[in-house]
DNA sequence: TGCGGCTATTG
DNA sequence: CACAATAGCCGCAG
């Protein structure tokens, strides 16, 4: 039944009458200015002019747990200046149900209704294939059952008068909800909530389109100061720039006889310009020229140029120009569950800023930062997963590497090392020595790595304790010993830690966005295992509050039973650099 | 023009 | 360098 609403009221009372209430899921499309919303088989389309009011209206009074298609549909709605309490993003869930990073709408359709993935239609091939069939090429689902590729992608193509088109697309988001809900209680062995992870899965990719939208504060004038000071104003053309390359390029030539022939940005050309001063290494790393300063000047010279270089090429003047905005917001793409583990990952260098980039990320007049970090996630995140009993109770130290060194009887560092090693599959160097101990001191936490590890290297596909599908790829030739097959098994070992890891994380970063309230407060950035959030002064000492209190009912969500202490650090700061 | 290798940065 | 990521420049294959 289709059914256009002309008011907010409207909308509201007509959810209203469909049952539409607290964290009840409701279809939802949006796009431009067209949105589209469905509850059950009831489809509602919204008049242009009213179609984010209508939203508004309808999170305020009824606040249902929005189902869209992915974060298009969030982008539109921050865009428009709306902020929905919850959703159920159908991409990030199949992310989480199928694994791989693939979710585009045929594909999740046709895993859904268990469809061989390999005929999925794609975006592009214009269904000439699929129009010989005699079907209607207006109707969203082929007659073999697939969803047409651009369906769902290509409605903003479609007039917001194509009521029934639109509505479509919101009613086959709901309706793969309820089978993505099917699929998730019968996915496999999942040791945790996996409905409450595509809960907070999704809710992220509604975090992200806001981290997306309001950036990160950055101090423009102080960035454009502290990059000229380190290479120099801004190129205005291409000889400007040049000439800035030959000047650095000169500062390391004038420590060499002859530099004819040498090209610095070549890491060969480099190696031999080492190698003719008597200094012959296998690659030109930072790490293994650090030692070499004093063999000859140029070392120090060549690493100063490496500095110089990277702020010139990835986070200079272009960079300042193509990701901060003149309102001195840092912007870039966000994703809520990206890699091999599921992390959040971010463009623009949000992720990877130089830490002396730090200071130009300032706080607004009247605001500052708190910015909060979980302390060892990592090793507190496999306590609670694998179930140790002694490193669960380790993890009640403010220092987890305290007790660690104590049954291990070793020195802290060597204790971390040994936690670190067992984690990331690291067998060599000093690490091999301190592993035994971890052997018999945590056989809970080292046998359930090792059974990952093991599913690793047969090429058999895990799971994260939310239900996360990792994929560890096809072995190739019977090769279940070799690097390859090593390879995959440190993988698949760091996945069930770092993806749990970023479970928890995310469920903490939704828990505080949802609870902020009323507070002058929000988060604009995720690392992680730290927050960041741009606060109004007077409300700086509540958030601190607001965040440790968040963290225990995030763990408490995410492993309600796990006894494992989580600790964060959290400062309030005029400037990132203040912190730590 | 796309891709792997090398390098740097971050957690 | 033991895990994960983004990003730029180079050489090389197509």
């Amino acid at each position: 039944m289709l059914r256009t609403v002309h008011s907010p009221d409207e909308a509201i009372a007509t959810l209203s009458d469909q049952g539409v209430q607290r964290g009840i899921p409701v279809g939802i499309v949006a796009h431009g200015a067209s949105v589209g919303f469905a509850v059950g088989d009831h489809t509602i389309t919204v008049e242009e002019a009213d179609a984010y009011r209508c939203v508004d209206a309808v999170e305020r009074s009824l606040r249902p747990r929005w189902v869209m298609w992915s974060g298009t549909t969030a982008g539109a709605l921050v865009r428009n200046n709306i902020r929905v309490a919850t959703a159920w993003d159908v991409a990030a869930v199949h992310r989480l149900l199928a694994g791989g990073w693939r979710n585009d709408p045929a594909r999740v359709w046709a895993y859904l209704h268990g469809l061989d993935r390999r005929h999925t239609p794609v975006a592009g091939q214009l269904d000439l294939m699929g129009g010989d069939a005699g079907d209607d090429g207006d109707q969203p689902i082929r007659p073999d059952g697939y969803l047409r590729a651009e369906w769902v992608d290509g409605i903003w193509q479609r007039s917001p008068a194509d009521a029934a088109a639109w509505a479509s697309v919101a009613l086959m988001a709901a309706s793969l909800q309820s089978k993505q809900l099917q699929a998730l209680t019968t996915s496999g062995a999942v040791a945790g909530d996996a409905e409450a992870t595509a809960r907070a899965e999704s809710t992220a990719e509604l975090l992200c389109a806001e981290l997306a939208h309001d950036g990160l504060p950055i101090d423009r004038l102080a960035a454009v100061e502290l990059i000229s000071s380190l290479v120099g104003p801004r190129p205005q053309n291409d000889a400007d720039a040049a000439e800035g390359r030959r000047r650095r390029d000169a500062a390391v030539f004038a420590h060499l006889s002859s530099a004819a022939g040498v090209d610095l940005r070549n890491p060969a050309d480099v190696k031999a310009m080492l190698r003719r001063v008597g200094i012959d290494v296998p690659d030109t790393r930072a790490w293994r020229l650090e030692g070499m300063r004093s063999v000859h000047p140029v070392v120090d010279a060549l690493l100063a140029w490496r500095k110089e270089e990277r702020i010139a090429t990835t986070f200079g003047h272009t960079w300042l120009a193509e990701h901060v905005g003149t309102d001195g917001r840092l912007r870039g793409a966000w994703s809520a569950s990206d890699g091999a583990a599921g992390r959040m990952t971010a463009q623009a260098g949000l992720h990877n800023l130089p830490a002396e980039l730090r200071d130009v990320v300032v706080a607004e007049h009247g605001h500052v930062f708190v910015r909060a970090d979980l302390g060892q996630i990592e090793p507190r995140v496999l306590a609670a997963v694998s179930g140790d009993e002694a490193l669960r109770r380790a993890t009640q130290d403010d220092d987890l590497y305290a007790p660690v060194a104590t049954r291990l009887g070793v020195e802290r560092s060597v204790a971390k090392i040994a936690v670190l090693a067992a984690m990331y599959g690291q067998t060599s160097g000093t690490a091999g020595q301190a592993l035994r101990g971890m052997e018999s001191g945590y056989p809970v936490a080292m046998k359930f790595l090792d059974a990952a590890a093991q599913q690793g290297q047969a090429g058999i596909n895990i799971r994260t304790y939310g239900g996360r599908l990792v994929r560890v790829g096809e072995v190739t030739d019977g090769d279940f010993r070799g690097a390859a097959a090593a390879a995959r098994g440190r993988y698949a070992r760091n996945a069930m830690v770092q993806g749990a890891a970023a479970e928890l994380f995310k469920v903490w970063a939704v828990t505080v966005r949802a609870r902020l309230g009323d507070l002058d407060a929000r988060i604009v950035l995720c690392l992680h295992d730290e927050l960041l959030l741009h606060v109004r002064e007077d409300h700086a000492h509540e958030v601190v509050a607001l965040l440790d209190r968040c963290l225990g009912e995030a763990a408490h969500r995410w492993h309600p039973t796990s006894g494992v202490r989580f600790v964060t650090d959290t400062s309030i700061v005029r400037s990132w650099a203040d912190a730590k």
